[in-house]
RNA sequence: GCUGCGGUGGUCUAGGGGUUAGGACGGUAGGUUGUGGUCCUGCCAGCCCGGGUUCAAUUCCCGGUCGCGGCCCCA
């Protein structure tokens, strides 16, 4: 037999359902707030992938040549083809942009729980308007997703890389250091800075700096560290100015902890950059994450940078969600997933179709979601499938009710049935009743 | 990259060096023909792969593979 592709997944259909409810509610809140959806293709030229994040991560890709010999890859990430897309257009975008994207990426590694090989992204950009304002709207666009998931138990973390790299340049360090000091700082490893040859004193005050564990109000602990080493950080003044506007727009995390040692581990990151966490993930427990970052300069366009976005594990939220649903002992997953109107099974019996076909036409367009038993079986058959496929309704139309014109709807979780004549009106009205 | 646990029909499982490998769920057909998820009957369908030990392996051993965790990593 075959099977699936490691790290792949297949989507029944509840599964999916639940999947495209969460799209939709991701998309509802674009809108609300002022994004665009885009997209961009499945696979891209290597060389994208490698100019943003080098050589080595070519071990980590779907990569491939087509018959020209043109080095492809399945894209790894979605920011950078949006970045490639944004800088072909040119001239032709209005900026500020506000754009965002899902679908389906591929990572060569290890699959686990809430870790696959084809995951999917959903994730935004601003682009053209850097400064404290967009990092706000930006991180509360992501929380307003959250929020909008029901997801009880998260954590917003919220650092900021230009903060880091005051306290970093007045240490002396350049180049390399820098890098390698932002990625000790982010596992919150200070013996390993300490190794790397930064005095004690200030290890123990970026330690503390890690220690603050708080919203806005630990800035001003955080503002005395900082200057009692000396530094003088304008970043400081811009993180306090997006902190204040993030609450201004209304962001309400459950949880939410200042933590300048977050550099998330990425050269690119220039200002503020956060994270979203959920601690019943375990191991895997970073569902979103994002913030400031030059990418621009890689493509002669540096004037756009910086740009600021997140990109949010899809799957991951999913996985949060169900094990929240099973907790609580909810049926419902993601908002909303079986809302709509109910499907209604309509089932022929000892009649030539073209007796019920225009009923059904007529019903479909009326906007009520019909499926017709295509099979003729029993009655009592035709039943118990129409409710193991979730039809919410059935009718059987057979010669005798063809001859009254009278049907009768059932409701197939408890048996109720409801009388009416067989038209699309009264049959959508006597289910609207139901 | 390291590491722990596991693999019996589509799903959940019983079993165990020699068995017609048992059950449940499911799917399908029927129970004399228009209202189900109860019941009865038939049918469908299984020991992850390769090597080893043995007269004999689904069972024991080794390797692989797949799945589930943990660490490392994670654009």
């Amino acid at each position: 037999m075959f099977e699936r592709a490691r790290g792949t997944r297949d989507f029944g259909p509840a599964e999916m359902g639940r999947r495209l409810a969460f799209e939709k509610l991701c998309d509802e809140v674009a809108i609300r707030y002022g994004f665009q959806r885009v997209a961009t293709p499945t696979f891209e030229r290597l060389e994208l992938f490698t100019a943003k994040s080098g050589a080595g991560v070519v071990d980590q890709l779907y990569a491939f040549k087509d018959r020209s010999d043109r080095d492809l890859t399945l894209r790894p990430e979605l920011t950078a083809p949006v970045m490639r897309m944004i800088a072909e257009q040119r001239g032709q975008i209005p900026k500020p942009a506000r754009y965002s994207y899902f679908g389906s990426c591929f990572r060569y590694e290890e699959s686990k729980r809430g870790r696959y090989r084809e995951f999917w992204q959903y994730g935004c950009e601003v682009i053209g308007a850097p400064g404290p304002l967009t990092e706000a709207e930006v991180v509360s666009f992501a929380c307003a997703i959250m929020s909008a998931t029901g997801l009880k138990e998260w954590e917003l973390k919220i650092g900021h890389v230009g903060i880091l790299n005051d306290i970093l340049d007045n240490l002396g360090l350049e180049g390399d250091a820098v890098g390698n000091a932002m990625r000790l700082l982010d596992k919150g490893d200070f013996e390993g800075l300490e190794a790397s040859g930064i005095n004690s004193t200030a290890v123990g005050n970026l330690q503390s700096l890690s220690q603050l564990n708080g919203g806005a109000e630990t800035l001003s602990n955080a503002r005395e560290i900082i200057s009692s080493m000396g530094v003088e950080s304008e970043a400081l003044d811009q993180l306090e100015e997006m902190l204040a506007s993030l609450d201004a727009l209304g962001a309400n995390p459950p949880s939410l902890v200042v933590d300048l040692t977050v550099a998330r581990g990425l050269d690119y990151y220039t200002g503020m950059v956060f994270e979203i966490m959920v601690d019943t993930l375990g191991g895997e427990g970073q569902v979103c994450g994002g913030g400031s970052y030059r990418l621009f300069h890689l493509f002669e366009l540096d004037e756009l940078d910086p740009c600021c976005g997140f990109g949010l594990g899809f799957d991951r939220v999913l996985l949060a969600l169900e094990i929240q649903a099973e907790n609580d002992g909810s049926s419902e997953v993601v908002p909303g997933e079986n809302s709509g109107p109910g499907m209604l099974a309509i089932i022929p019996f000892k009649v030539d179709n073209s007796q019920v076909l225009p009923l059904v036409a007529q019903l479909r367009s009326s906007g009520q979601p019909v499926t017709l038993e295509l099979r003729s079986r029993k009655t009592g058959r035709s039943l118990a499938w129409a409710d193991a496929l979730g039809a919410q309704f059935a009718m059987v139309v057979g010669p005798r009710d063809i001859e009254s014109g009278q049907v009768t709807i059932k409701r197939l979780s408890d048996g109720v049935e409801a009388a009416c004549e067989m038209s699309a009106e009264a049959i959508n009205q006597a289910i609207s009743s139901m």
